[in-house]
DNA sequence: GATGAATGAGGCTTCATTCAT
DNA sequence: AATGAATGAAGCCTCATTCAT
């Protein structure tokens, strides 16, 4: 994984995965029909632990909904920034379009759900008054979206211009919620 | 320019490129030191019209600062959708870190004006009380964030579920400059 | 062999020799040095059945040699086109050259028995009066010759147009002994 | 060819091949899509001056059909034993079978053709009252079936024991024309 | 300047052979 | 003795780059 990564699908070299597997290049053939099965499989595997996460269980009860997302974010953002989780996700929109079958995996894995969750806890914040907007349910795509370019600027742009994630999308929560009153 | 955007820089054939160009493959290297070089200059040419979109001129006076953004993301939106500027950026994202050149001229060229315009424009929000949330000028990312998920979403999900690029920025600068009265 | 067979030495693989022999491929090797040797003897004792054909036994007192001949040939034929022992033949015919182990062992096994029977079978035709051709002694190779033929035919040119080798061969045989006067 | 000839289609390398040619390896895909259809093409290359030799020209007026034939004979055996000739036609018994294609462009310009030509002048024969036997127009093949043999003999078992092909296909044709009386 | 045939390094893939279990 | 996962050498093929025309 981290040579695709790093290298992309096309420039990474199967001699490499293999020495940084610590086996043959042959091995590689006993799992993985070709270079493309190589790549799906294991993006597929990586995407997992993003699924889990999602499911991560439900909100304590009691808990506002922007305390909900906002748990949500943090961990989101924690992963992204500490694992390598968000280069997958810019190793997605790189390859997608080239793969097909990744990108209909990932939908399907990863964004219809969550794009589902997140529906689900607007509508919830809808109903409780927290959420004035209520065009917001119909595009949940809006509340993830600082996250994502986040994932985006570390990878392109961190060594120009570092970017506080977790602040950033404070701000947006601000916009949806409302400012907080600190006391 | 296309060969690099459909099929990525490692993907990509001279010979194709030669051929859509309806050169030999010779001629490339008369203008070109290498293949690397080719896709850094073509990028470097395909920004450029971006770069003056974002500089298209002052917003018309006595216009509210909403419209002028609005104006702005609806060209953009257009832009992108109609044309394969938005694969561009795709581009940009998938092989930056590979072509530090590219990252760094893209954030040159256009990130950083663009933020520094979109900044601009959101003080002069909030000198004028059109935007509440003092904090969002640091963090302007935040105002062009849905945009570049547009972009991103069409050339990986518009086939699983297509996305209303234009309806979903106006609900964002909803939450931004608050839900527009409407008669 | 099968594998052999279809595919020739170098394209067979010992995978596909393991799985239709019903062990490991590893086992082949308690048997064999390697795919040479492997090839080589099975090659031998694919042979040995043509051997006891050849020495199938003494023709019948008071038959004619061309009866002698005529129902060795009837043998023969019948193997080679319900057996697949003529693409063992041709096998040999292909690989020879590249393995003289072979070639050789097909010499001394086959040919030079064979022809030393079908030498003393003319020799005998001749003293009887049957056979005109005094020189045909020296070319026991034209007997056989036909039913070679016929051997290479049926797995090269059977589906373009198929060929009699009965029929020929006994056609074959009125020119050697004269034809038969049918009643 | 000669490389094909002495190693087989499996066996042989494209780099030996380019550097037999005096090309680099890159070149010959310049020219042939693949291995198979260099291979396949080079034999149909080789082909055509056997096809040639068997058109070579009508048969001097006044000869006889065994004059025509043993001076046909005479050619081929010459052509298979001085050039490579002869290892070509046992490529193609060799690889026949695995390239379907060399067969039925083999059996199309040559076996039909020269079966075709053998079939008239054995039938000019029995007209001419030269052939007794009458059913041999229906197996031409017995008339090549020395010549044939004699190439794969020489190739497989020349050094075990010569074989003299033209005094061999002699004493074949006195089978079918009756011996000649020697003044 | 333009061409495109030729080059050959490099990558993917196969498969005979080995060896720990 | 038998297995079959692992190995890595070797071969086919691609394609960026060169250069004689």
């Amino acid at each position: 994984m981290d040579e695709f990564i790093t290298q992309g699908f096309a420039a990474t070299r199967l001699d490499d995965v293999a020495k940084r597997a610590g086996v043959a290049k042959g091995t590689i053939y006993l799992h993985f029909k070709d270079k493309e099965a190589l790549f799906e499989e294991l993006i597929r595997t990586a995407i997992v632990p993003l699924v889990n996460r999602l499911a991560a269980g439900p909100p304590p009860v009691g808990a506002s909904v922007r305390d909900m997302i906002e748990g949500f974010a943090r961990t989101f953002i924690h992963e992204v920034t500490t694992t390598q989780r968000g280069d997958i996700v810019r190793l997605i929109v790189a390859e997608g379009p080239r793969f097909p079958a990744v990108a209909d995996f990932y939908y399907r894995e990863v964004v219809s759900k969550g794009l589902a969750g997140m529906r689900a806890a607007i509508q919830l914040g809808i109903a409780r008054g927290e959420i004035k907007n209520k065009d917001l349910a119909q595009f949940p795509q809006i509340l993830i979206a600082p996250a994502m370019i986040a994932v985006i600027w570390q990878s392109l742009f961190a060594r120009h211009a570092p970017l506080d994630a977790n602040e950033m999308f404070r701000v947006h929560l601000d916009l949806i919620f409302g400012e907080r009153r600190t006391a």
